[in-house]
DNA sequence: CTATCCGACGGGATTACCTCA
DNA sequence: CCTGAGGTAATCCCGTCGGAT
């Protein structure tokens, strides 16, 4: 026999059956759940659980006891081992000194699945329930799979960033030492009397490598007409200008000033 | 015994929808 | 009929717990 999500053996409190698997919305607004008297009506049940039903059950206030008495046939192994897990059974064991719950690990058809949803779209809000039903397990499952895989997930990535960042980091440290030995070379060159030109090496202003290659067959105009070629004319430095169609610099002082 | 992984939970925030005065 | 306030449901993120490996 088959069962689907929606067909349900129920042994409950009749009249607040929740069929939500969401615990956020029990413990929203810290609201505890109390039932009057002629509600608490143990019930067994077997039937599909139709919207109606699903609707006002939802809306019913609901107690976590009553919600595990409520536990759906249709679930898996898995999943009634996982439910176990939830709050209400533990308390209940520990209460009652019973053993403790196994934890529940999925299986690899599982999380092959959960990880190919995943890598499509990291939120699954319309597809919760389907996918529940697919794999056998709760929709409360499904959505905590999610919400940890997206918490990795970015755990993860900030671990790449931070990385990134300090290799980064050490770049822009040499690059600041080699500068500041370029300006104490300079200094001790300006100290010494002679022109500047005079000491610069041979090959002094050095045509762009990418410009050479980016301005072939083009127009090469300098749009903003001040000679230099970044437009508004206040670069940060003046440390490469344009001529003609090439991008120039001045490759003893400012060798990474290409562009 | 310890470290790590990962499923689960609790709490807070946000948004959308509904009801009612 | 329109509107704002309040309630509720759904979903998310974050921090944490605790069983399993």
């Amino acid at each position: 026999m088959e069962f689907d999500d929606s067909t349900c053996l129920g042994l409950g409190i009749q009249g607040a059956l929740p069929q939500s698997d969401d615990h956020d919305h029990q413990k929203k607004n810290g609201k505890k759940l109390i039932l009057k008297d002629d509600q608490l009506l143990p019930s067994l049940t077997l039937g599909r659980r139709s919207e109606n039903t699903l609707k006002s059950a939802t809306k019913e206030k609901e107690s976590t006891d009553v919600l595990q008495q409520a536990s759906c046939m249709s679930m898996s192994m898995s999943a009634l081992s996982s439910i176990s897990n939830s709050k209400g059974i533990r308390d209940h064991h520990e209460d009652e000194g019973g053993s403790p719950r196994k934890k529940l690990r999925l299986t690899k058809p599982q999380f092959a699945t959960l990880e190919d949803t995943f890598k499509e779209h990291s939120t699954l809000s319309p597809q919760k329930q389907g996918l529940a039903e697919k794999l056998n397990l709760r929709p409360r499952q499904v959505e905590v799979w999610f919400q940890n895989r997206r918490a990795r997930s970015k755990l993860k990535q900030t671990e790449v960033e931070c990385e990134l960042l300090k290799r980064c980091c050490e770049k822009l440290k040499d690059e600041n030492k080699r500068l500041q030995r370029e300006v104490q070379e300079l200094k001790s060159m300006k100290l010494s009397g002679a022109p500047l030109y005079m000491k610069l090496p041979a090959p002094t202003l050095t045509v762009c490598p990418s410009c050479d290659e980016k301005l072939d067959g083009g127009d090469g105009r300098d749009v903003d007409g001040d000679g230099y070629g970044d437009g508004d004319g206040s670069s940060t430095s003046r440390s490469s200008f344009t001529f003609g169609s090439k991008h120039l610099y001045n490759s003893f002082t400012h060798p990474s000033a290409f562009c």
